[in-house]
DNA sequence: GTGAAAGCGCTAACAA
DNA sequence: TTGTTAGCGCTTTCAC
């Protein structure tokens, strides 16, 4: 590996030049600049992130925390990031934490060290040594005083898709969600719902708890069993209306004639593109570029927002 | 941020004593350790990480490089690797390439500058510059000369279902699937099929082409109109297989009766079960950790082999 | 304009 | 056993 020295020795100028050269910062001679183009060349001279890095305390790499990255939304999410962090100069490491407190104490210690810039955060635990200081942005997640957070409107869309249950006829509207361990903007999903409902004077008719991994249909059986009279479901996420649409096919129940599904996400929905699920999107790419924005301005010490509301699509499908 | 030196001072001792205690490298006195291990503790000193790989030449992080980590199966394996690499001690950058040649040629300054140790390829793109020399391992993909590769037995495993669609009564077995743009493992499935059907005497009836992302459900459209009486398919992918499914909906052929799927990866289903379909199942635990395993045996200078063959699974669902 | 020199925080060889 | 010292490759004053 040939090193700036070398390259100063074959060009026949100072060491300095030939940082000055790289990092465009101060004067270098077009004759010397020449010089240095050539012995860079000749030798295929790459500076080292490295030695940079610890020279001007910053590696140009962000951590993303996730739950999990194999899940439909957090891989979206994290495509996006790693997108817009890239065009912004800087490499994503990845972080799947499976919740293991183990794997934040290393994230912070990298934090510490300079190993990375900064943190997105995208997962369940609440972190109490997070304080304010550290560069770090959540996204759905409230993790502490003063950590900004990017969220979309789970209350309102969430509202708006109800509305557009009960406008279409459905008097008895049901909710299927997971409950969030922590505080989180996911729970204005299962609020809107009460809310919806109170004011229109409807039964609550819901199905709210931590949800093991693989036991989504359970949930749902158990859901329809006690609630057989339902007519219209909201479901939290893509799995668990896909799950309800499995109920309602193999108990002959006509989707949307006597059941109106609603999801929340629409994540999945792009790949297998059925069924067709009337949904609430989450702008997942506007979400991204966000987190990016607000991150990179905390990093370089500009202003930025505390929270950032993006705005969700409503798409209708063949589900209502 | 505390320094080696400051805690050298407070504890009143040589910079490299603390070292040596950090490192279990050398002696160090009992009373001296308890000395350090108190100044440490009192400036909440962490060592940074970034001057240590500028001496030791190692940063303990790879990339990975996945075409986008936006989909089943590569972040299913991302999963994987990360949890892999962080068990011996590795952070994962994760490079979703878009088969951009730019972010390729990044990769490759980050190796030769030692911000990474090493590299995992599951991409679409040859890279003449990718010589063996550099600490790489692909999945699936054929480089170049020298370096390793991770696959499942694609050829036999795909041999396999189609024998068992072939005794399940299936006369007319199509295949579908995209065709990979590279020299590429997943070809097998491709040559699997062309053998079997050659040797049974079938009909080949292939759809295989380079299918734009979206345009999944007009290929398989296209092959049943001109395919109409086929009753067995392999589709090379779970997206395809569930465009397969859909379309038999949608025209009324009954499933599994009238016309049998199997389907390749089996990695959706995992997400929303529905339907059951009979699958060929990549072990990608096992390949993640494959992958893992070769690529630091070559960062440490270990032996390691040129090509590590992961079996497959053969699912029973009720698409056939 | 330019280059020598002083670090960034750490490791390791070497002298004490 | 310990501390001093010379780098790792780069950036950045600061004299020349």
């Amino acid at each position: 590996m040939a090193t700036i020295k070398d390259v100063a020795k074959r060009a026949g100028v100072g060491i300095s030049s030939v940082s000055r050269y790289l990092n465009n910062s101060g004067y270098v001679s077009e004759e010397n600049k020449i010089k240095i183009e050539q012995a860079i060349c000749e030798l295929n001279y790459k500076p080292s992130y490295i030695a940079r890095t610890l020279k001007a305390r910053h590696a140009y790499m962000v951590a993303l925390f996730v739950p999990t990255i194999s899940h439909p939304f957090f891989c979206k999410i994290a495509y996006y990031i790693e997108h817009y962090l890239y065009e912004r100069g800087y490499k994503t490491v990845i972080i799947s934490s499976q919740n293991n407190k183990q794997k934040e104490i290393e994230l912070l210690q990298m934090l510490e060290q300079n190993q990375v810039d900064g943190a997105i955060f995208i997962t369940h635990h609440y972190y109490e040594k997070m304080n304010s200081k550290l560069p770090l942005v959540t996204i759905d997640r409230h993790l502490a005083e003063g950590v900004p957070c990017i969220t979309s409107d789970n209350y309102q869309s969430t509202f708006n898709a109800l509305e557009f249950l009960y406008q279409s006829g459905c008097k008895k509207i049901g909710f299927i969600g997971g409950q969030p361990r922590t505080e989180s903007e996911v729970l204005y999903r299962y609020y809107a719902y009460q809310e919806f409902v109170h004011e229109r004077d409807l039964p609550s008719i819901v199905s709210y708890s931590d949800i093991p991994h693989g036991e989504e249909y359970e949930v749902v059986r158990a859901f329809f069993e006690n609630n057989p009279k339902t007519d219209g479901i909201f479901a939290a996420s893509d799995m668990l209306a896909n799950m309800v649409y499995q109920y309602a096919t193999a108990h002959n129940i006509r989707v949307p004639e006597e059941l109106k599904i609603i999801s929340y996400d629409g994540i999945i929905s792009e790949w297998i593109q059925y069924p067709d699920f009337t949904c609430v999107k989450q702008n997942v790419e506007a979400m991204a570029k966000a987190a990016v924005d607000v991150l990179l301005r905390r990093i370089k010490g500009k202003p930025y927002d505390k929270k950032t509301v993006i705005p969700c699509t409503f798409v209708k499908g063949k589900t209502t």
